[in-house]
DNA sequence: TTTGGTTAGTTAAACGATTAAGCATATTTT
DNA sequence: AAAATATGCTTAATCGTTTAACTAACCAAA
């Protein structure tokens, strides 16, 4: 590697030793003359002194490092989100290390075990179907932990979740409001709460409206979905006729949608109800603005990032802390 | 911090130096009876040794990171290109921190100096406007660097780039093709070499198709683009009627005019050439699905990857490596 | 004059892993 | 039988920083 200035080096430079000039650095701890305190921040300048943190780390037992785990960083919504995590983290002098799981058990493990191995201080986990005891685990291990976007119920982490529930349920009835009646729910085959949460917001609005005799969940794959989802909306849209509005229950399942809706050239809304999840550029596009549902991706990652300092503060102690968050309807011409 | 597994531990279980743990877990150096080194890994799987790479990283004098900073992490084309980033830099062993300088100087120098500090082994860097002393520092330091999608001439760093002028060459002669004739680009005002030379490739093309007479740049500020290009092509394209296609030279151009054309209902490809850059959702499902100019994103990706991964090799005799990669001209209906 | 307190530092251990060098035994070669 | 080599391990230094504990010099109070 290349030679990088150290404390010896400015200690060698001035004349003292280094733990002085660590104390002068940290502005704290050992007194010191102004004067020699003076010439050794003049020294620190002049050489370009940088610290080593790999270093310092070892030597507190702290990296200043949170591991970010995402489900997929390709999708808008965790990019985003990676994005406001990581300027929050800033604010507390914290370093953010990011990794896809892309919905997969091993990858995750894996992600999991390298983040172990870097002594990543805590993590912010939107865990994939299948990690329970990936996070149990590090539950046990007292490792600081947050989940985000979903949660587990038998496992009581931290967590920063949308209310699901009150999302779809209120999508639900705003198409009811506006005349629809045959709605169905575009969702993932996922065990995961926060599908279930969506799902179950549909269901109690549907019934709550009297329309239990219309309820109707198209079930995709998370896989391969691109024709999944034509062909499932296609059976029942087109073909049945059964359906006259959809509600999409994440971000990626709604382009598809819009996929689908441009490719059988249906109209939105005359001959379809449709909302969306999460917003971005293309709902804005399409010839129809599309309404939709809009998480706080900003506000969730700050209470997940905030979440994490407070529990480094007492580790022995945990407090767990459940926080949801409000969706918003953004009503267009969809 | 949390109580860790470290060597020592398993050394004092199965009653030998850590010395001797170590080799086993790293598979060499010192010679141990088949007997011993059974019992050290048994002994680990049963702890669930981590290693400490803290630790590690200290002792031999490389962190096995790397440093990304990306002009804006919230723009999908870099949102891509750090993900692929990651996806191959895990092949070589190595985790990637990514840090977005919002193409301003200051922001990219705390970056990299917070990357220095964590000793990282070297940087992929899309370098902001302004930023070239910071990267003149990095190589003049020997610190293995690859600059990825915009370069400075003057500086001989490794880079790997698009060929921007064949790109909009290319772009600008395909419209002149199919028959548009007053093409305009519409671009930022940078001084950044990409866009140059994005520039410059419309202005031969259109100089050797003779259309000199119908040059026209649209040079919009970097922030509060919207209104901006809203009225650049407003002034130009609706009061003056002067241009019948336009060129888009980044991806958020792209969607901006996009937006331009919805808002003043204009008509694709009848009204209006189109060509944007980076594809995307938002392309596909336009009304008129729209032309645009592809990057081999993954490609660049792996490509400073690898760079990098041989210019760790031999750090004191350095092969600069210019790769310019094509692109390819993605032709639907606009 | 002893005791105590302040000032301005130094020393040395520690964090966890790596690695060169050393050191007994045991085995083979001459 | 002596010398050389191989085997199987330990010791201790090192990376750069932090920090508890110590020291030496000086001044003030009892």
């Amino acid at each position: 590697m290349i030679k990088r200035i150290s404390l010896k080096d400015i200690a060698k430079q001035v004349g003292v030793s280094t733990a002085l000039v660590s104390s002068v650095m940290n502005g704290k701890g050992i007194r010191v003359s102004d004067e020699v305190a003076k010439k050794i921040r003049e020294a620190a300048k002049e050489l370009n002194y940088q610290p080593n943190e790999i270093a310092r780390s070892l030597r507190i037992g702290s990296s200043k490092t949170l591991g970010l785990v995402v489900a997929d960083i390709a999708n808008p919504f965790f990019a985003f989100m990676a994005r406001c995590v990581e300027n929050e983290a800033i604010k507390y002098g914290y370093t953010v290390i990011i990794g896809s799981s892309d919905e997969e058990v091993e990858k995750s493990e894996l992600i999991i075990n390298t983040f172990l191995k870097r002594q990543v201080d805590g993590f912010i986990i939107a865990p994939a179907e299948g990690t329970g005891e990936q996070i149990k685990a590090l539950f046990q291990k007292k490792i600081p932990l947050v989940l985000i976007d979903r949660y587990f119920p038998e496992i009581s982490t931290n967590y920063v979740v949308l209310d699901n529930y009150q999302a779809t349920y209120n999508a639900t009835s705003h198409l009811i409001d506006k005349g629809f009646k045959r709605i169905a729910i575009v969702a993932y085959k996922l065990s995961l709460i926060h599908m279930k949460d969506r799902i179950r917001g549909y269901l109690e609005a549907m019934k709550s409206h009297n329309l239990s005799d219309s309820i109707s969940v198209i079930e995709v794959g998370s896989k391969n979905t691109k024709n999944e989802i034509s062909n499932a909306c296609m059976n029942i849209f087109v073909k049945n006729k059964s359906v006259d509005a959809l509600i999409f229950s994440t971000n990626l399942l709604s382009i598809e949608g819009l996929f689908f809706v441009k490719e059988n050239k249906i109209r939105i809304p005359e001959d379809l109800g449709f909302i969306g999840f999460d917003g971005g550029d293309c709902f804005d596009l399409f010839y129809s603005p599309i309404t939709y549902i809009k998480q706080p991706i900003e506000e969730m990652a700050n209470e997940a990032v905030k979440t994490l300092m407070d529990s480094f503060e007492n580790v022995e102690s945990p407090k767990i802390s459940h926080i949801i968050l409000e969706s918003k309807l953004i009503i267009r011409s969809s």
